[in-house]
DNA sequence: CAGTATCCAGGTTGATACTG
DNA sequence: CAGTATCAACCTGGATACTG
């Protein structure tokens, strides 16, 4: 999670893919974003509708995010404190793509499950 | 790269998308399968074309991308040795989901570098 | 509530040397 | 050529305890 500002400023080629994974690859991200895309929420809501993050990743993540500008972080001066979560326009047109890419995902299990079972049974023989 | 074989096997939500990344997040998957893409490559070709990578990684990434049925992989009797990897239509038809987001990485770029440096700039403040 | 600080286990990666 | 084996460094992530 240390800084990776590799987005613009080492990418030579013309293919940002490798950065933009790294951009929404960390372990938790695309399921903030997801659960994000149902409205707003504050931390522990998210820590409740996220299976298995920890506090810290959870925190974590929503730095980053915020970071580069796909999640916002609104405080709101209650006691309690309050602090709500939201996504920006900005990830909301990487909806569309990412979509794109479940669909193709959804349509492969099949192909990978098979895939495997032959390179495993290979491996083994 | 050790075995994670969740692509199917616990995925209870519809979302597969944290699996996919998975599936093509390991470091050098990407640029791997981007420079097949051009056409069949041997060991040495990729290792050059993609740089950076060390012996190692590439191996491993292209066992992993094969185990998937990502990629073939193919040996010639020769000596020396000659071994030819290639995508397969599985692969093929994950590009075109990758190029969408791929152009949307393209488009973001600069509300990205905005975003980190505001918050950068907060930060520090 | 919404974090931060600390510690540690484990996984991932690179460098390097070796092999059929 | 196309790897494998080994080792060390690094990074990531979870658990936990503490705080405004």
């Amino acid at each position: 999670m240390s800084q990776r500002n590799t987005v613009v400023t080492d990418q030579v080629t013309d293919c940002p893919l490798p950065e933009v994974l790294r951009l929404i690859g960390d372990k938790w991200c695309i399921q903030i974003l997801v659960e994000l895309g149902a409205g707003p929420r504050r931390f522990t809501q998210l820590e409740r509708a996220i299976e298995g993050v920890s506090r810290r990743m959870l925190t974590l993540n929503l730095r980053n995010l915020e970071r580069n500008g796909l999640v916002t972080r609104t405080v709101h001066p209650d006691a309690p404190p309050s602090v709500e979560y939201a996504i920006t326009p900005l990830a909301e047109d990487v909806r569309e793509p990412l979509e794109l890419l479940a669909r193709w995902a959804r349509g492969a299990i099949p192909a990978l499950v098979a895939a495997r079972q032959e390179y495993d049974a290979r491996a083994r023989g």
